[in-house]
DNA sequence: CATAGTAGGTTCCTAGAAGATAGTGACTAC
DNA sequence: GTAGTCACTATCTTCTAGGAACCTACTATG
């Protein structure tokens, strides 16, 4: 019984699953990143994830892997032009918290301060 | 060590944790509902997790809740003009799925296709 | 009188995902 | 011969989403 699902949520599942927007923006603003770079970038992210995001990211079709069969390996991450073509939404969603985060923040305090001690 | 983080990740996590983006769409387009009218909209959402999420979006200041003291209780929510002011990233995503979507489906076929049996 | 139904939840329990920790192979540099 | 590099995997623990059942306080039905 859903006579009218969200039509974005596709979308959403796809592009902002846990930690795909800082891959994806990390990409897009430093160009094609091995492994290590990207980690060192996120900061707090283990390898296990980080390994499962990339590919599943490679799979559709917003990274390419390249691997490199040297000793020590070296693979490198780039976006593609379709992980590009996302830069208008992010932009939106970008100016879209610089306008309204604050208000968001000030909504919880007004909630927390509301009789829930 | 993250010089240079994603500037969007907090209105992600805000907007587009699972549940969030159909409860405002269904907000956006019935109105004003009641607990179970938006239950039936969704579907397939659990009462725990949908009380959960309202609240969140209550408090985030995203909708309202209005509390009427009846017997059996009546609950109404309604999005509030900051949940509205979502809009366009509502339609900017839609707009990139429209355009780009069936590339990510053609991208997931290749990649399965490919030497991955 | 005894069920059954109603609205808006809560409580308890399980399954799957995310995260933490340690290890691997094949070399190089000290 | 010990340590380091890189791109991962393997294993374990925690965390959260989801499932099923129950609750209050009433009304309607048989």
């Amino acid at each position: 019984m859903t006579p009218d699902p969200c039509p974005i949520t596709p979308v959403v599942d796809l592009v902002f699953s846990r930690w795909t927007t800082p891959i994806l923006w990390v990409l897009s603003h430093h160009g094609r990143l091995r492994f290590t770079e990207i980690e060192r970038y996120l900061g707090s992210v283990t390898p296990k994830v980080l390994t499962e995001r990339l590919r599943r990211l490679e799979r559709d079709g917003l990274v390419t892997r390249t691997y490199h069969a040297e000793i020590p390996p070296r693979v490198e991450y780039e976006i593609t032009d379709l992980g590009r073509s996302l830069s208008p939404v992010f932009a939106t969603l970008a100016e879209w918290s610089d306008e309204h985060l604050p208000q968001v923040h000030a909504a919880r305090r007004a909630y927390d301060d509301m009789g829930r001690p």
